[in-house]
DNA sequence: CATAAATGTCATCTT
DNA sequence: AAAAGATGACATTTA
């Protein structure tokens, strides 16, 4: 179990140690599941010997009941103050390993699973396809994805805590202290490098030697390789978008994890970093522009591209891949004529650019691909309407044209024009759209969303709704604890107290009730594919309750004896005839109280007087001829003990309360992403009605003519939508008065 | 021994 | 109005 601990927790200092050298300053730690540190608590997370405890199965130590209240309270006080800022999934760190491992270790010879040593202490027995998959899992584990039978409890309690403390407060340590372990695995992988790789590796093997604080700098060199590299392939932009990928795979290659590890995508990422991106990404893009022709045929485009995009899956990927690396944000980017091409990127552009909070954390980097927006945009200064742009020139087709189109579908000759366009020319959106647009484009603006949205608990209801093939793991469900539950646990406890009936029914229910409800939702969490996070939620609950319970309700069950302490350790199997002795040699573990009961006498237990029922209290204290000290005494313990109760139930309250802002907080996550993804999907639908749309007029246009037979420009006219279904032309430039009745009064209820 | 976290206790207010 | 609960503040105990 050590080692499982120990891979994941490497894996996930790695994963860590991946995204600084991609440049990305990730901030993990906000993004852990605030439960992790819940189940050993911050201490423990560091701890060896709690987390064996755990392991083992033993109980926890009651000690971390509060600490796992307080650290979720921070944690949460933590998001909820971060709302705003960049949050990147787990699942999204999960992918990113994945595909990120190949590419940062350079793994050696096509495919061939390389040797990794020293892999501080955990991986070196493992091969590289397992060292993925360690990886992965730890990840996963980060990500709150259990899948890992035994293990991922563990792991997730150890790893997660180790990322986060790197996050918070000991980047550079960690950086120092695992780069050591990173380079190992990376210099024996180093020796299957190819040529290209060599240098590559050189310079890793330098900038790791040199303690991993340049990492940076390894990326920017890197980057200039690869964009040199880039760059010579650019000469040829004329080659098909598939030549390119190919030639980036000889290049870099990554064996068979090809597929996983896109390095294409990473490459780019890794260039975007560099001094000069634009090389990469314009070879990327490169050869979809080239087919922009605004005077070409939207159809013939289709075609062209369709074919230069056949083998889909790597564009798939690269698209993927840009998306999340965020190298390619606006919508505007893509021309929608490419938009099969770069469905993908499309899609997110729209949303992501401008619902992307990650922009600016994300390592600030993600800004470079802004570098060739420019460039890109300055064609058409507004995203969804350069397609417009383009075939129409200073096309009408705005936006605020678009609605009327949209609008427009009330039975004027427009809208027939546009259903027989649909029906004769279902191509536009063609295979490519369908295919990439439901499923890549939901899975991939949900990853930017989950991106965006921050991992944990939005992220995990994201990839909850959108399953993904991806390879993520995203079991978490959300967040499990629903309010309801620990509402329920809290409101059980609270007038539950005939439910507990162990003791009469005073306060101490609150708890035992408590305890039963944690157990009952830890089983649920634990038999269903409970997801992490639902797991420690309730093992953050459970705590509190075991503690509770084990002491508590050992001592109110079984501890009737007369002021027996409530000790639960050593002393607790001697018989009672010692308990005066123990008393006196480990009076600490026996509380004052009882110490004071036992010093006045007092005929019974202090769970008695503190736990009946007044009459019977009162009733009690009648029976026995007791003096005013005694008296005062009892009351005393009793008051005590009952405030005592009062004061967990009410710190357990107080946790309840963060519990639920938590879930409060997830559950806007989710909200939020649900929300961003349905307006990416919209602005995919307007993009596509705007397409038509802008087949529809170079339709009617070409048909048009005037007076003396001439076709009318599409550039110099326009077309205008009378309420009364009339399609009136009317000339661009001119003036509104000229518009109007423009003799062509053309009624194209037949457009085709 | 110092310290942080966990618990306990008290005073006070609320139910 | 009494009893119990809730809770902030402070004290003590634990680790």
């Amino acid at each position: 179990m050590v080692c499982l601990k120990k891979y994941f927790t490497e894996g996930l200092i790695q994963v860590a140690i991946l995204f600084s050298l991609v440049g990305v300053r990730v901030d993990v730690g906000p993004y852990l599941p605030p439960w992790n540190e819940m189940i050993l608590g911050p201490t423990s997370a560091l701890t060896q010997t709690q987390f064996h405890n755990q392991l083992d199965g033993q109980d926890l130590h009651p000690k971390s009941v509060d600490l796992d209240g307080f650290f979720t309270a921070r944690r949460l006080l933590g998001w909820v103050r971060s709302l705003d800022r960049l949050r990147v999934p787990s699942s999204e760190l999960e992918t990113w390993l994945v595909r990120r491992e190949p590419d940062a270790l350079v793994v050696g010879a096509q495919g061939q699973p390389a040797p990794l040593e020293g892999g501080a202490g955990g991986l070196e027995d493992h091969a590289g396809d397992q060292v993925e998959s360690v990886m992965r899992s730890s990840v996963v584990a980060g990500s709150q994805e259990v899948g890992y039978g035994p293990i991922r409890e563990d792991s997730l309690d150890t790893t997660a805590p180790l990322l986060r403390r790197s996050h918070e407060e000991e980047d550079e340590d960690l950086y120092e202290e695992d780069t050591d372990m990173l380079w190992q695995d990376h210099s024996d992988l180093g020796r299957h490098q190819r040529p290209e790789e060599e240098l590559v590796g050189d310079t890793w093997r330098e900038i790791w030697r040199d303690g991993g604080r340049s990492y940076d700098l390894a990326n920017r060199e890197l980057a200039q390789d690869l964009s040199d590299q880039f760059a010579s392939l650019e000469a040829q932009s004329s080659m098909s978008f598939q030549e390119c990928l190919r030639l980036l795979e000889d290049t870099f290659p990554f064996g068979e994890e090809t597929e996983l590890s896109d390095p294409v995508g990473v490459d780019r990422r890794e260039a975007a970093r560099g001094e000069d991106p634009t090389p990469v990404r314009e070879l990327l893009l490169s050869p979809l522009l080239s087919h922009e022709e605004p005077s070409l045929d939207l159809e013939q485009q289709w075609h062209d591209i369709l074919a230069t995009m056949e083998p889909e899956d790597m564009d798939m990927d690269l698209g993927r891949d840009e998306m999340q690396s965020g190298s390619i944000q606006s919508s505007s980017l893509m021309d929608p004529v490419h938009q099969d091409v770069s469905l993908h990127q499309a899609i997110l552009p729209g949303s992501s650019r401008d619902s992307y909070p990650f922009n600016s954390s994300f390592g600030g980097s993600v800004p470079l691909e802004d570098p060739l927006q420019p460039a890109l945009l300055s064609q058409s200064s507004s995203g969804p309407d350069f397609d417009l742009n383009l075939t129409f020139g200073p096309s009408d087709l705005t936006d605020t044209t678009l609605p009327l189109a949209l609008n427009g579908t009330v039975g004027n000759p427009m809208a027939s024009i546009q259903s027989s366009l649909f029906l004769e020319e279902p191509v536009l959106p063609s295979p490519l759209g369908s295919l990439l647009d439901d499923a890549l484009l939901d899975e991939i603006s949900f990853l930017d969303l989950a991106l965006e949205e921050g991992f944990n608990p939005t992220q995990a209801s994201q990839l909850e709704e959108l399953d993904s093939d991806s390879g993520l793991s995203l079991n978490f469900s959300h967040s499990p604890a629903s309010p309801s539950s620990s509402e329920a646990s809290y409101s059980s406890s609270s007038s539950s107290s005939s439910s507990d009936s162990v003791f009469s029914d005073e306060g101490a229910v609150g708890y035992s009730s408590d305890m039963e409800v944690i157990v009952t939702r830890e089983e649920g969490a634990v038999g269903g594919y409970s997801p992490e996070v639902r797991k420690m939620c309730s093992t953050s609950y459970q705590k509190p309750g075991r503690f509770n319970n084990l002491p508590w309700l050992e001592q109110v069950g079984h501890d009737h004896t007369y002021n027996q302490p409530r000790a639960t350790s050593p002393t607790q199997g001697k018989s009672h005839y010692s308990k005066t002795y123990e008393h006196d040699i480990s009076d600490k573990l026996w509380g004052r109280d009882e110490r004071r009961a036992l010093a006045m006498k007092i005929p019974f237990s202090n769970d008695l007087i503190v736990n009946l029922p007044v009459e019977e209290f009162n009733e009690l204290l009648t029976k026995h001829s007791l003096s005013e000290a005694q008296l005062n005494l009892i009351r005393d313990i009793r008051r005590r003990g009952k405030n005592k109760m009062a004061a967990q139930n009410c710190r357990r309250r107080k946790l309840d309360v963060l519990f639920e802002l938590e879930e409060g907080v997830e559950g806007l996550y989710r909200h939020k992403a649900r929300l961003l993804k349905q307006k990416a999907e919209n602005l995919r639908s307007v993009r596509e009605m705007k397409q038509q749309l802008s087949g529809l007029y170079q339709e009617v246009f070409s048909r048009l003519r005037d007076e003396q037979g001439r076709p009318l420009p599409a550039t110099d006219y326009t077309l205008q939508f009378g309420n009364d279904g009339q399609v009136l032309l009317a000339t661009r430039n001119g003036s509104p008065s000229e518009q109007n009745r423009k003799p062509h009064k053309k009624q194209k209820n037949r457009k085709k």
